[in-house]
DNA sequence: TAGATTGTTAATCGATTAACAATC
DNA sequence: TAGATTGTTAATCGATTAACAATC
């Protein structure tokens, strides 16, 4: 199912990566939605708030040739993204934190549906060790290091109060983990080999909040062709 | 509590805002914990991943100035950082979507603790119509309108499958909310009037995803003083 | 063939960093 | 005073957009 292509040149820009996802996930409804074999840079951009020249600026980094006159054969498309995103790779996941929001995400059969499985929660909070969420039960936080090396866990999401966040952080690098998704408000830092994706809702809250708070002076950054 | 102070120059970028959504987030901790009465450009640097160029950069954006040799009174920092992002202001909210994500960001206590107070859930579906969500019951999406005008919703956040999410922001628009917060995977397009963020898990689990895998040929962006 | 759309180069725009005079 | 740290200007770097030859 995967070919065993590569991207072409070896970094791709975090910009670049980020639109690439949403190529994506409009890739998947695109197909499904109305069969169409072919999709324009121009609809692409349309679709997601860009250029033309952006979408194939994008898309020139990675391995995969778009056709004159006819535009990106969907199916092909959609293949190429999904190895260079990682979408058909099966990750194991832990939360740590099991508040309402690590609760949620674990829960969320939407992230194992795309292939990012939670197999582990935990929390340092004695009351919340034990509970049952979705099928796994709340370990406590000090078993992390054992679990994450015995089964190979890749990816750890961080779900703790602001004050916990690097010191988990760092538990989940000596454990072994590939790659951290925050969802803490604090920020994390971490070595070179363990990127981290920040996922604050709270910060995007305020974000938003400000830009309706400035809403008449502010520009919107959203061209339209 | 609030001094009425605006920001210097009228647009802030977005990518100093979400910076300044950082900032926040330290100064509020780094006061409580070692109750400093002053921190540095250096300090929010290397606590943030930064340069401390970038800091001052970025503070300059703010009406609020430091002090030589003794770098940026705390309190004072968060006073007006809060006034710039909207921290101290209370803004109505409906969260549209009772999946498990809806559900679990409607429970938690945290935004509404921030300021985003969750007022209404709604949901599409029949069989989730009238489920209990915390101290709120899941309204049928079909009075999101008359509830948005009647409450003066400001905020409202899109938590819905892929193919539902720009309707929804459609019929969120038309009701009056001034701003959306999009979880759901498919990209939503607004009026220059309705600021969008993008705060979306599972974008963010694919570009981990894509830095994991990529990782031996991918450099950091996360520079050390 | 003629026209549309790609891939790519060059131009523009914006964001980050370096450097340093001002100042506490 | 001497030294440290700000605020700001200028330089660099990277990202986006425009333009157009290649091509289907």
């Amino acid at each position: 199912m995967c070919t065993m292509k590569r991207t072409k040149s070896s970094v791709i820009p975090a910009s670049v990566v980020r639109r690439l996802t949403e190529y994506l996930a409009f890739t998947q409804t695109f197909g499904n939605e109305n069969g169409d074999q072919w999709v324009s840079s121009q609809e692409l951009a349309q679709a997601l708030g860009l250029t033309s020249s952006t979408v194939r600026q994008d898309l020139s980094h990675i391995d995969f040739s778009g056709i004159s006159k006819r535009g990106y054969h969907v199916r092909g498309l959609l293949g190429v993204l999904e190895d260079t995103l990682g979408a058909n790779t099966i990750w194991k996941v832990i939360v740590v934190g099991a508040g309402n929001l690590g609760v949620a995400i674990a829960q969320n059969d939407e992230f194992r549906e795309r292939g990012f499985n939670i197999i582990g929660v935990f929390d340092k909070d004695d009351a919340k060790v034990g509970r049952q969420v979705g099928t796994l039960k709340v370990q406590n936080s000090s078993a992390i290091k054992e679990f994450v090396s015995e089964q190979g866990v890749d990816i750890g999401i961080v779900a703790v109060p602001p004050g916990a966040a690097q010191t988990v952080a760092d538990v989940l690098i000596a454990s072994g983990v590939h790659g951290i998704l925050n969802l803490s408000l604090s920020h994390i830092i971490t070595p070179e080999n363990v990127p981290v994706i920040e996922a604050r809702l709270t910060c995007s809250l305020l974000e938003l909040s400000h830009r309706i708070k400035f809403a008449k002076t502010a520009k919107r950054s959203v061209p339209r062709e």
